[in-house]
DNA sequence: GCATACGGAGTACCA
DNA sequence: ACTGGTACTCCGTATGCG
């Protein structure tokens, strides 16, 4: 019989004789399914030395390890585009091929083995051409579910499934929960620390809420939540900070306990697997905080603040901070509130997973990766598993991932703003500039042409500057690959523009070119990347330097158009804009250099301080794009931000400097009456290593040591948020963490002198305003201020 | 002994 | 745990002056 399904999650079961592909899957009525391949094979290439016989290699290998080699076959492959001899050679037991290639490498002729790194689950998909979270079909044998396995159906499959062409996603059923623990020695610890609250929504809007008994003992609690999940069954577990902390502690006190954390679809626990990610077998583990680099606009990245970008949110209504949590426990009166926090907390946890969702899942599908790894990987790694996908057809082999020695190269060109005030500037930007750039001339691993070999007949690109070569035919699979991005997200938009912006059709494929948009855009990072499998740097240099050529000669096109420039960085040139002008602009630039050129922002007005990318526009619509400078900056205080926001948009729209240095004075009159909210006054800095790793003192890793000091866990990568305390000496001593500070220590004078004056200074600088003048009022202002201040 | 100068460490942004 | 280019604060020492 034939089974339609869509692909969940996947996982190898590993059994003494063999080892099986286990997908779990659901089809098209919503069955819970999952389907076995126990045909797979694993295996590894190893690559023979040029003019090695290949027969006699096969032999020796067959002879001295045929008891673990199922067979050996002699292929044509690529690597780095030069054409190799390899054997296949088929390992009898799938968690060996690491260590027969490992001693392959010795026999004479064999020059390196390869793809022994290669994981079961990524061979499986890569091989028969699938993709998680995509529809396929499947020839199965329908079996017995076995007691522990908790599916509608279990089938044997005898050939891989094959992939269908449906773009739609099933209804999936979504849990998202939170944890509140109960600690008064800093982070809480799972060996002494117990669980107060566990609270879980789920779709169909069905809210749960486990609570611990007075006497603080969780057990019931945890068991009741293991229970509640099996029965509920969801595809999609959901939280905040699920890998790092929510998992490993659950799983810490049900050990405690000597209970299992038993809650998948296969009777196992949720384990740490690749990427320090916890896989829960049979359905899709998804952390939150795993999408944050999606979104940088968000600085200090919490659960809530996150929800509240997206807009689920209202603010940080009802927010409280984990050191208090057991403040809260403990006082009656508090409790409820706790309580509504952890439930408010599931249900951003399941609202903000259900907004991102698509594009996980379109993500996943797009590069191979299972939807559970697939945000925790970095971006390299997704960039190069949509790679390999690539290349399985023209033969080359996959790079074994090599330690390199890291040395920097001159990247995109960066133009001196005319600090000021412009009228009128538009910005014209180079549709994806280095993609199309290493289409154009062909850059990949493997068209490099090195310095010692010879050109191909076909001719080269020389790239300028570096003279790095390429040849020109035929294309490279970065070129293919790319090609194929851009096509792709080409269609997919002129399919989203005969949709109802609001039908699940349109969602899904804006997802899907989002996806393929970041995929296209890092792939030259990628390039760059010394941990990369086909790191080469000539391909990463010649494609800056192409980049720098490109933007210096449309510059000089502007420049003979008469068209002023007055800004530019890497792709981008800001122009006195004039409609018909910027227009031929394109137009030429489009003919000479063989590259896109978009309109971007048009600025009825702009202001440049003296420095690179920073500037602040007012777009036509009166909204203010503002980039680089302090406002959107996530380690300055809010009173800071503020302030240089309103003294922008002051100066921008109303063109009014002393309107400006007036609201200064006001905010900084404020400040001295401290009625400023506690809050605008904190400043988040991100630690880069553990605390005690710094060589020196600075103020957020004080803060960062007095935490610690109360217990709390802080490492490389979280963020601090300290204020400036009044007192003597250096900054660094008289910092505290905010949540220990009271609001009545404050340094108000530092954040005048410190974050407010500098913030505004460095706008009103340009409009001849002195500091002086924004720190002393003068004349009638003061008078009447002082008179309503006391009225 | 103090004020100032300046390089380096550290962080965060833009493309 | 994708790249380089850039600005900026603060630390911590060197330097200059009296």
């Amino acid at each position: 019989m034939k089974v339609v399904f869509w692909l969940l999650d996947l996982n190898p079961k590993i059994e003494p004789d063999r080892t099986e592909l286990w997908l779990w899957g659901i089809d098209s009525v919503g069955n819970r399914l999952l389907v076995i391949d126990r045909n797979f094979t694993a295996y590894f290439y190893a690559v023979l030395q040029q003019g090695a016989d290949a027969s006699k290699v096969v032999e020796s290998i067959i002879s001295k390890y045929g008891c673990s080699i199922v067979k050996a076959d002699v292929v044509p492959r690529r690597f780095f585009g030069k054409p190799v001899t390899a054997i296949k050679v088929y390992c009898r037991d799938s968690t060996q091929t690491g260590k027969i290639a490992k001693q392959l490498r010795s026999i004479e002729g064999v020059q390196d083995c390869l793809e022994d790194d290669i994981r079961v689950v990524m061979r499986y998909l890569i091989d028969n051409n699938l993709s998680p979270c995509s529809w396929m079909e499947a020839q199965v044998t329908e079996e017995e579910v076995p007691k522990w396995v908790r599916v509608t159906h279990v089938y044997a499959v005898s050939e891989p499934p094959k992939m269908l062409d449906d773009v739609s996603v099933p209804a999936l059923r979504t849990l998202g929960f939170s944890l509140i623990c109960y600690s008064r020695e800093g982070s809480p610890k799972p060996d002494r620390n117990p669980i107060l609250i566990i609270s879980t929504v789920s779709s169909g809007g069905k809210e749960k809420q486990f609570i611990v008994d007075e006497a603080k003992n969780d057990e019931p609690v945890i068991e009741k939540f293991i229970r509640y999940i099996r029965d509920f069954d969801p595809d999609v577990i959901t939280s905040y900070g699920a890998n790092m902390v929510n998992w490993p502690y659950l799983r810490g006190r049900a050990a405690k306990f000597g209970m299992a954390l038993d809650l998948d679809r296969a009777h196992t626990e949720p384990h740490t697997s690749v990427y320090g990610h916890v896989s829960i077998t049979g359905l899709v583990n998804l952390d939150l905080m795993d999408f944050m680099d999606v979104f940088p606009e968000v600085k200090v990245q919490t659960l809530w603040n996150l929800a509240s970008y997206l807009g689920t949110a209202d603010k940080n209504k009802g927010f409280i901070d984990d050191v208090l949590f057991a403040d809260y426990w403990d006082d009656p009166q508090k409790r409820g509130e706790l309580k509504r926090f952890g439930l408010e907390s599931a249900r951003k946890a399941h609202e903000t997973a259900s907004l991102l969702l698509d594009f996980a899942m379109q993500l996943s599908s797009l590069v191979s990766l299972p939807l559970d790894h697939v945000m925790t990987a970095a971006t390299g790694f997704r960039v190069e598993w949509f790679l390999i996908k690539r290349t399985q057809e023209i033969g080359e082999l996959i790079p074994k991932r090599l330690e390199q020695p890291y040395i920097p190269y001159a990247g995109g060109l960066v133009l001196s703003p005319k600090p000021g005030l412009h009228e009128n500037i538009a910005v014209l930007d180079f549709k994806s500039m280095y993609p199309s750039i290493m289409i154009a001339y062909n850059l990949s691993p493997d068209t490099y042409i090195a310095p010692d070999e010879p050109e191909p007949t076909s001719g080269v690109y020389e790239a300028p500057e570096v003279h790095h070569k390429f040849r020109k035919e035929p294309p490279g699979f970065y070129t293919e690959a790319l090609t194929y991005l851009i096509n792709v997200r080409n269609s997919i938009r002129k399919r989203m523009n005969s949709l109802n912006h609001k039908t699940i059709d349109y969602r899904v494929l804006d997802a899907r070119q989002k996806a393929v948009k970041i995929i296209t855009n890092a792939t030259y990072g990628y390039a760059g990347w010394t941990g990369a499998r086909w790191y080469i740097k000539p391909v990463a240099e010649a494609a800056s330097a192409w980049g720098r050529l490109t933007i210096q000669t449309a510059m000089q096109m502007a420049h003979d158009m008469e068209i002023g420039v007055v800004y530019g960085d890497t792709d981008s040139l800001f122009i006195n804009y004039d409609q018909r002008k910027a227009q031929q602009l394109q137009d030429n630039i489009r003919l000479k250099l063989k590259l896109e050129v978009e309109l971007g922002d048009v600025y009825q007005r702009i202001f440049f301080t003296e420095a690179k990318k920073r500037y602040a526009g007012l777009r036509q619509d009166g909204s203010l794009d503002i980039v680089g400078l302090e406002v959107i900056r996530g380690d300055w205080a809010e009173v800071a931000k503020k302030v240089q926001e309103q003294v922008l948009e002051i100066v921008l729209k109303e063109q009014s400097p002393k309107k400006a240095v007036d609201y200064v004075h006001t905010i900084i009159r404020e400040l001295r009456k401290r009625k400023i909210p506690f809050t605008d006054f904190i400043i988040w800095k991100t630690l880069t290593k553990p605390p005690e790793d710094y060589a020196i003192k600075a103020p957020h890793v004080e803060a960062a040591k007095m935490l610690k000091e109360k217990g709390w866990r802080l490492t490389g990568g979280d963020k601090v948020g300290y204020v400036v305390l009044a007192g003597k000496g250096r900054l660094y001593n008289r910092v505290k963490p905010y949540v220990f500070a009271n609001p009545n220590e404050v340094d108000v004078d530092y954040y005048v002198t410190n974050q407010v004056l500098p913030a505004a200074a460095r706008i009103l600088i340009f409009f001849d305003v002195t500091e002086a003048e924004l720190l002393e009022e003068t004349g009638e202002t003061q008078e009447i201020r002082s008179l309503m201040d006391y009225l």
